[in-house]
DNA sequence: GCGCCGAGGAGTGTATACATAAGTCGGCTA
DNA sequence: TAGCCGACTTATGTATACACTCCTCGGCGC
């Protein structure tokens, strides 16, 4: 593998994953002396992750990694829920391929899966699995560039989110009404439903956000009085 | 300004305006050569370019100008008339600038320009300052990105269709519909009325395409009779 | 004559040295 | 003491040498 794919990686990990939160700052000289490796993948890393929005230049000081504020997320799901459904619509069209028959088979069996914690990323998994599948049938390279420019920034937003099991269970019913929709051919229906099933996780993620906003505002007056 | 920015204005110039036309391919460094930089900073700007869709690499021969099919004219505006069409919907809804109604004059006055064709660039320059207004109206850094993502290749797509005044008469008042809908504040309206614009503008293109490919085919099978 | 194999070459991938710009901090001055 | 000016520091920007990979083309064997 290419140095420059692995610095990507590495540093395109710690964002996402926020081993490197919004705000931290990137130099070229740190990152090679880090990752033993030159400036010159270093720098290529760091143009991909700006162009991918992940980092910002800070005139004379480096890139930060961006923010990501609640509008920022408001912003980036209306955009989503604009591409994912048309795609869905796309894609129950076409209505081409096995894959979605299988995949038909795992969201019925998901809610039994669910009911262990422990099985949770296999459930992301095959949300993954979906996408994938997705991302292969709406036959457009430009839609694909469009969603797939938008996923490192929700995998960011994710975290934010309260992963309880109710919100899962019901996200798993949503998925499997869109996968029922594109095995059906049923296009308006697959984007309607996609539709709902983004503005469910943009609400649950607000919740989150809201919430743990109140948390912190609570234990800051709470710091202050002690 | 930077050297990578030179050579990625000029290389993506050349793109564009069809000097360098798909298939073209470039290498680090005989363009560094050219450009009389050394291949770092070409380097980056080959990095953008593909970033861009413009350019994808030939493993082992260098990058080849990306191609324009009439699926990839299709594709591309299917996604923009998604895009512009909720920026339209976005923009009418905030209603929040006087430049709309600079631009509602302007567009009132285009059919009376376009009647010299000498005055075809100020009526290019006219769309490119609404389409300006728009990005920094919508109030998204997402969607306006993803419509950024696909001007180049609009860019490029333009030179196919016939620019007859006939068409730009009519793109005329089909862009003074949208500014009318926008400064109106009537939401529904922008966005059909720029669905109906870009399938308008789709139509052209794929006329002219067709037209010059039967005209092609013609011209070839007259070459071998003759 | 067809296909395999290897040497050559063209191209990218990486490291590193040097150039340059911008931000910061200290000192000078009013 | 506050503001400005300038050198220093630190960052990026660029050039270039070298390493490595892969394509190509010629020769050889079957």
């Amino acid at each position: 593998m290419r140095a420059s794919d692995t610095a990507y990686t590495a540093l395109r990990d710690d964002i996402l994953h926020w081993v490197s939160p919004p705000g931290t700052v990137f130099a070229e000289v740190e990152q090679a002396q880090r990752l033993s490796i030159s400036r010159t993948p270093v720098r290529e890393a760091f143009a991909r992750l700006a162009a991918d929005g992940l980092l910002v230049a800070l005139p004379g000081r480096g890139l930060v990694v961006s923010d990501l504020s609640r509008d920022t997320i408001v912003e980036l799901f209306e955009l989503r829920i604009v591409l994912e459904s048309e795609a869905a619509r796309l894609v129950a069209r076409r209505r081409d391929a096995q894959i979605f028959l299988e995949l038909l088979e795992d969201f019925r069996l998901a809610p039994a899966l669910l009911e262990r914690d422990d099985n949770r990323n296999e459930y992301y998994a095959l949300v993954a699995r979906l996408d994938a599948a997705i991302d292969k049938a709406v036959g457009s390279q430009f839609m694909v560039s469009a969603i797939r420019q938008l996923r490192p920034h929700l995998v960011r937003a994710r975290r934010l989110a309260r992963g309880d099991s109710e919100r899962l269970l019901a996200a798993a019913a949503e998925h499997l009404t869109i996968v029922e929709a594109i095995v059906d051919g049923d296009a308006q229906l697959a984007a309607d439903a996609t539709a709902v099933h983004l503005r469910k996780s943009l609400k649950n993620i607000l919740e989150s956000v809201d919430h743990s906003a109140i948390a912190a505002s609570n234990s800051a007056a709470a710091m202050n009085h002690s």
